[in-house]
DNA sequence: ACAAGCAGTGGGAACGCTCCCACTACGTAC
DNA sequence: GTACGTAGTGGGAGCGTTCCCACTGCTTGT
């Protein structure tokens, strides 16, 4: 009538309660004590409560994945999705279930740090790019976190996955320059963005003595962010002949910009983008870009954090970024 | 040293454990003494734990949410997002948390199914526009259900939160007979989409004699799927004054394409797109589209499972749209 | 004055696991 | 033959709640 439990299994095994958990935690069993639990928990359709084995044992079995990010811009970028999609395919064949926490505002963001409770979850997949962000103050450093965008802050328990930006940044900055551009713009993310600040860097490394800080602009992640910082940037220097974007959606507004302007591209300016999202590819023109491998920073997230919790000394992980080189640049 | 119990909150306030659980659960408890009680969960910091919580009542109090998509597409549209948005407002505020399963192929479909079980859920919210979705099939009964998107099922326990697409479907094609198309093309959405199906019928009875079955295609959300639908029609005939998409991503590719042919918009061919996300407003020419609410369903969603859930009778919600009209018709 | 009700309370039992200690049965060394 | 491992096993105790029943001390009615 009820469901099984771990009791009637052992019953219908003929063994005992431990022997059971046993088989079901990998402890030491004669194999052919395994063979006959096995079968009974087949027979019975047993599967284990979770509750039970949370209380009994303190782990949860959850990981959490944190969005901070202002209502509507959250999955407005493809970005976050894709890391969610890393994350959840690298817990596939897990026992781990990912819980969401997305806070846009003050009320969501204390319901956030109610929920990122070491009772309730074993760690934490932080997604945001801002470098302060006060989830991230109120995280319990007891509980395991991953860092995905933001600044590798000093403290236990805490590591960090993203991609390679100084090496991205230099890939885009090298390819406009072996193109012939000289007077290369610069659209950087927005100011309190890590990754921002680093591509920036690797793309003044790469550019050397092209590298003019006049032609630097912080500008949103999104379409008119590039729009209208291009556009400024174009009002104090026409003669800009390339520019390199912090991502695919500040480079598709900064082509719109330039279609109406008159000014063809790649030919008069080349546009970078950075990310290779989808329409990258089906653009017009296609998009020369920065590929970075966001889903694979969503799984790595979820193995480094799996790696800690077994007991392991885990690294953080910096993926190499690539160039896709389209019709744009 | 350890984390307080209830029962050191109940030694703290001089009263018995069950008193505790009473002020906690909202039992009938005396003034003074909830106030005393109250006072010492406060001073010991005192947290539930929600593991024990589950195991002795039997709820979980969690819910998930099930994306069912192939890989690439979850995010690629804003909507899943935006959905996920309105759930997790609505839950702020609640002790609920908010599982995420998402499932883009066999071996996550697996897991998900795995998941989907009562003893672990105390509800789930479906976010799929297909109509069969296996993970559909194989959910129990036991378990309320609310879908969003994918047609009413006839089983105990399940409701429907959507948009009312008929009406929204109407919306759009009263607009552009009243500006005077009278060869209209329809673009619906994918042929398992019961959502598009729906539209198709709304503006199949708003068109009256002017609806043309040969001028109704299906393609995918996204906007090649636009683009590569309108190119047929437009092949088969030359004559279209205007297209009702069945979203705004459709519409930017169809417009991408009127462009490329040197039609102009709204002039030559009115577009109206669905949904009215963001970049509706900012693309060229703006879109006159269809909005639906989509935030506020996935928060309904989660207010229906809610009420499902504390043993009320909800009933399921059409939510209405609304036509904004912009430049494109 | 006494029975009956009733609001408020305390705490036992149960929820279904894991952890760990004690125990058995067998092999091995002396 | 006895002592000593050692691999394998059973089940008690405990995890921190909720649920519910029994109990107390008042108030109310007769």
């Amino acid at each position: 009538m009820h469901r099984p439990t771990i009791e009637d299994v052992a019953k219908a095994a003929g063994v005992g309660r431990g022997t059971v958990s046993r088989v079901l935690n990998g402890g030491p069993v004669a194999e052919r004590t395994r063979a006959r639990v096995e079968a009974a928990i087949a027979v019975c359709g047993y599967e284990a409560n979770v509750h039970a084995r949370s209380l009994a044992s303190g782990r949860s079995d959850v990981y959490a994945a944190v969005l901070t990010e202002p209502y509507g811009e959250v999955f407005e970028d493809p970005t976050f999705g894709l890391m969610l999609q890393g994350i959840s395919s690298a817990l596939t064949g897990t026992e781990i279930s990912l819980s969401l926490l997305i806070a846009t505002n003050g009320d969501e963001r204390e319901r956030a740090i109610r929920h990122l409770d070491p009772a309730r979850l074993d760690g934490v997949i932080h997604l945001t790019p801002h470098i302060e962000d006060p989830i991230l103050a109120a995280l319990d450093p007891t509980l395991p976190t991953i860092l995905c965008g933001a600044i590798d802050i000093p403290r236990v328990n805490l590591w960090t996955v993203h991609a390679d930006d100084y090496q991205g940044g230099q890939l885009g900055a090298r390819h406009v320059l072996e193109r012939g551009s000289r007077t290369v713009a610069i659209l950087a993310g927005p100011k309190d963005s890590y990754s921002a600040e680093t591509r920036v860097a690797g793309q003044r490394d790469a550019l050397g003595s092209h590298f003019r800080s006049d032609l630097v602009a912080s500008a949103s992640w999104g379409g008119e962010g590039g729009t209208n910082a291009m556009a400024a940037l174009l009002a104090h220097e026409p003669a800009i002949d390339a520019v390199l974007c912090a991502s695919d959606r500040q480079a598709l507004g900064v082509m719109a910009l330039l279609q109406a302007l008159g000014r063809r591209v790649p030919d008069d300016v080349r546009v970078v983008g950075f990310d290779d999202q989808r329409f990258a590819a089906r653009c017009l023109p296609p998009l020369t870009t920065v590929r970075q491998p966001i889903a694979q920073i969503g799984a790595n997230a979820a193995e480094v954090l799996h790696r800690a919790l077994a007991g392991g000394n885990p690294e953080s992980v910096t993926l190499p970024t690539e160039l896709i080189v389209r019709a744009s640049a």
